[in-house]
Parts: C-alpha cells; sequence; structure tokens
DNA sequence: AAGCACTATGTCGTAGCACGATAGAATAAG
DNA sequence: CTTATTCTATCGTGCTACGACATAGTGCTT
C-alpha cells in the first residue's frame, strides 16, 4: 500500500472539495438554464468534438465517459428538451448523428459562460491544491519526497 | 451568445472530459476496494477536517456539498460496511462525531494511493487546460510547496 | 422555569440516472 | 451468402440525493 503523506492527503481532500463545489455550481447552474449538468456536458461534446458538430453516439458515449445505452438516454432525454437532434448518416445506417438545435446552441452559450465565471474563482484554487500535491506538471515521475 | 470564445470554449471542454476520466477512475478505484467514490471522499473529509478526526455531520454536509439528510444517509452506508463510526458528542448531545475505524483507515489509504497516482498523469492535463482558459492565475512560482 | 426559537440529526417516499442484459439492423469479413 | 462485428435502441434494476417531515437537545427570553 503506497502511502500518502500528510500534506499530500491534505492537498488532494482540498483539491476534491473544490471539484465538489465546482461540480455543484455546474449541476446548480445548467438547472437554473432549464437543463441538467449532464445535459451541458452532452452539448458541450457535440459542439467541441467534430467541426461540423455533428457527433456518433459512439463518440458521445466515449467522451462523455458513459456506457453506449447510457449515452443513448442522454441523448433521448435531450432531444425530448429540443436541446438536440438525431440526425441519420447517409454513410453508415446504423449511426445516429446528434447535431445541437438553434435553441440548443443558446442555451449552451449561457452556461457555458456561467461556467467561464466560476473557473475564474475555482479554477486558482484547484490549480494551488495541485501544484502542493506536486502534480501541477508532466515529467513528475518518481519525484517522490516524504 | 458567443460571449465565450472558441479556443476557451475547447479548453473547457477539455477540461471537463478530464474530469470526468478522473471521476470515472475514482469511482473504479473505489469500487475496487469495495467501496463507492462517495465514501471514499466521506473518509477523506473526516480524516482531512479534523485534527482528531472527528467530525459532525453538519460539517460534512457541508464539505461533502451534500444537504444534511444526504450526509447522514451517506454516513448511515458507510457505517453499516465498517468504514466509520458514531460516537456521541458529550459537549452537545445532539451531534454525532463520525471517526474511521481501523478498517476505514486501511481502505482510505489504498484509494488515496492510487488517486495520488492517477492524479500524476490527470494533473498536468487539468492544468493544462486551466492555463489555456487562463484562469490558473494562482500558479505562480513562489507559492510552490517546499 | 416555562415557553419559544433554533440547531442537529434522523426517517421516509420519490425521482433521476447509469448500468447490465438483451435485441435488432447495418456493415464488414470470410 | 453466411457469419461476425459494430452501432443504436429498449427495458428492468439498483443506488443515491433530495424535499418534506419528525424528534431531540440547546439556549435565549420573559
Amino acid at each position: 500500500m503506497g502511502q500518502v503523506d500528510a500534506r499530500r492527503f491534505a492537498a488532494m481532500a482540498e483539491f476534491r472539495y473544490e471539484l465538489r463545489r465546482f461540480l455543484h455550481f455546474s449541476e446548480t447552474s445548467a438547472e437554473a438554464q432549464g437543463i441538467s449538468a449532464q445535459q451541458y456536458q452532452l452539448m458541450q461534446v457535440v459542439q467541441a468534438t467534430s467541426a461540423e458538430a455533428r457527433v456518433s453516439i459512439s463518440t458521445i458515449a466515449e467522451r462523455m465517459v458513459l456506457r453506449h445505452n447510457s449515452a443513448v438516454e442522454l441523448v433521448d432525454r435531450a432531444e425530448r428538451l429540443g436541446l438536440v437532434e438525431r440526425l441519420a448518416d447517409e454513410d453508415d445506417l446504423r449511426r445516429s448523428l446528434v447535431v445541437l438545435t438553434e435553441h440548443g446552441r443558446k442555451v449552451l452559450a449561457h452556461v457555458a459562460a456561467a461556467h467561464l465565471v466560476e473557473l475564474e474563482r475555482a479554477g486558482p484554487m484547484m490549480v494551488q491544491a495541485l501544484e502542493r500535491l506536486g502534480v501541477s506538471e508532466a515529467s513528475k515521475r518518481g519525484t517522490e519526497a516524504k
């Protein structure tokens, strides 16, 4: 069992606390626009992943870190809210390509803007905690000080 | 609508993706030790919050960013697994003070160690994304731990 | 010291979501 | 053409956070 010294343990706890606060903000901020944090992230993935903003369910599952069937259900709910639409992929009829609706784009813009503001507060806190943890830069392998 | 430019939008999406991967790791890594990620974080809070490692339900709720009744239920489940114990606060009989059991400490050490390893990979990725977002300003050298 | 407000913890029913198992259609491979 | 694989979809289940409510202890006010 690898040992984690008290200083790093505290830094990790602090990082995790900031994470929880951020995630809670994300939930609240999304719900203020009538959607869930998962739906916000879904739209974020659709917008960011592909240049044409057409993303398959499989890609969504991968990027959302979900099982395929959970991605299907997530898209179902978002579609029901009019945030996204399914289009048939003409090159591969098995595929559904998910795109944002006009309404989805509008809601996404609002929620993303709110997140950016919050990250101006939370970002530095997280970075600070990760620095204290000693994991803020790559190539830290084997730098274990006790 | 376009309050968030494309570069920052992409950085935010990337940060969020790393977050999801980390959270998924956390879940998996905790379950490998027979507990949930929430139970891991509960123990982390108990261990890190107070010097004597005795924490009230209210404090747990605050640090876990949960409603108090959810904190009660979280402690219930953790207690049932033998990870934590409730002690009566002699100064205020309304309070239950939560402490780790020997078994809880052992499991916590394992899971925390695994998280530290994962953060050596994920930490730099998150910091990088936050830097690209322009919200990492606390990362000035000098606040670096000794 | 009785009354009242406030705090802390606990209980219960509900809703939402991710998952495993399963299915069916399209495509690829042989 | 037959079989295997990929992709999306459906259904039932379990877990957990929540709101509403309940109970008990504390402390302030009169």
